[in-house]
DNA sequence: CGTATTTGACCAGCGC
DNA sequence: GCGCTGGTCAAATACG
């Protein structure tokens, strides 16, 4: 997947918080009890970077500075010196359109009568040869295309561990050489019923002590209580001050947050000031975008 | 014993 | 059409 390659650019500062990102992205349920939200605590921040970037009405991609705006929410970002730890997200959908919510609902409904038919055919088609079996269980027909209208959203991490906690449960279902890469690529599904985020996980090359998190989709649930490790860090009704509108990926497909900042302490984050309102980052990326045309 | 991981096989899509 | 690559499946295996 050429396309996915992760290029970092030079960066400006801004803090990101993957897991509150997600949290948010996920669709979760407004004021849920965060005493179930998982510990972010990784020794990392995340920024945001180029993934599958294809849209045709999307601008192209574009730098996105956080400096100078408002550093009184932003207070960590920009004045901290470049640690080992920093990482970068970007997001990206498909030609089936980004932010198309329509599509979303459709992509729903066609997974919903894909796993009808694949409980069907368990029942039914034991005696069929393993060809048929094999199509039905991919719940696709011969020559359709495989779609993806799912978002996606990629973060470069620097981290040792290859498997970050994010908060939700994952299951392994795959892994698969990387072409030009010595890192294998680790193909993950969330194991809530239902929920059909997926992520990958791989190693730069480039860089081995960067960690390439890719999520596909969106969750339909809220944390597992049962996750390991989750329990009070994030026990704080603050945690979304630093989310990322929802709606910010899959309108602004293409541009890049990164940080030079390290992550700032639980504390820092979640002493932002509540009017550190995230509609704020679109509209700056709108004047990034505004200035870079200009 | 239930759950998670590993791993080889298979399929789809794409470029040549 | 063919080969390559990414993505997925599912049986076997490992683990707690």
């Amino acid at each position: 997947m050429s396309g996915e390659k992760a290029e970092l650019f030079h960066y400006d500062s801004v803090l990101f918080d993957p897991f509150s990102f997600f949290s948010h992205l996920s669709g979760g349920p407004q004021g849920f009890d965060d005493s179930a939200a998982p510990p972010f605590n990784y020794s990392t921040t995340s920024s945001i970077l180029p993934e599958t970037l294809h849209s045709d009405h999307e601008p192209a991609a574009a730098t996105l500075s956080l400096h100078g705006i408002s550093s009184a929410n932003y207070k960590a970002g920009g004045t901290m010196p470049v640690t080992a730890n920093s990482s970068a997200c970007s997001s990206s959908t498909t030609e089936a359109g980004a932010g198309d919510q329509d599509g979303d609902r459709n992509e729903q409904k066609e997974r919903q009568e894909q796993e009808e038919n694949r409980e069907g055919k368990k029942d039914d088609d034991d005696g069929d040869d393993d060809k048929v079996k094999k199509l039905t269980k991919l719940g696709r027909k011969k020559g359709e295309k495989r779609q993806r209208d799912q978002p996606r959203f990629a973060f470069m991490t620097k981290s040792q561990i290859d498997h970050l906690e994010d908060g939700y449960r994952w299951r392994k279902y795959g892994q698969k050489a990387v072409k030009n890469s010595p890192f294998p690529r680790s193909y993950y599904r969330c194991t809530t019923q239902k929920c059909s985020v997926k992520k990958r996980v791989e190693r730069s090359y480039q860089d081995p002590s960067i960690v390439i998190t890719t999520y596909e989709g969106q969750h339909t649930h809220h944390y597992p209580a049962n996750v390991r490790g989750s329990s009070h860090l994030l026990a704080n009704q603050q945690q979304q001050h630093f989310m990322m509108p929802p709606n910010f990926l899959h309108h602004h497909s293409q541009y890049q947050l990164q940080t030079l900042a390290p992550p700032p302490s639980l504390d820092q984050q979640l002493h932002l000031p509540a009017d550190c309102d995230l509609l704020l980052l679109q509209d700056i990326y709108k004047s990034v975008l505004n200035s870079n045309q200009a």
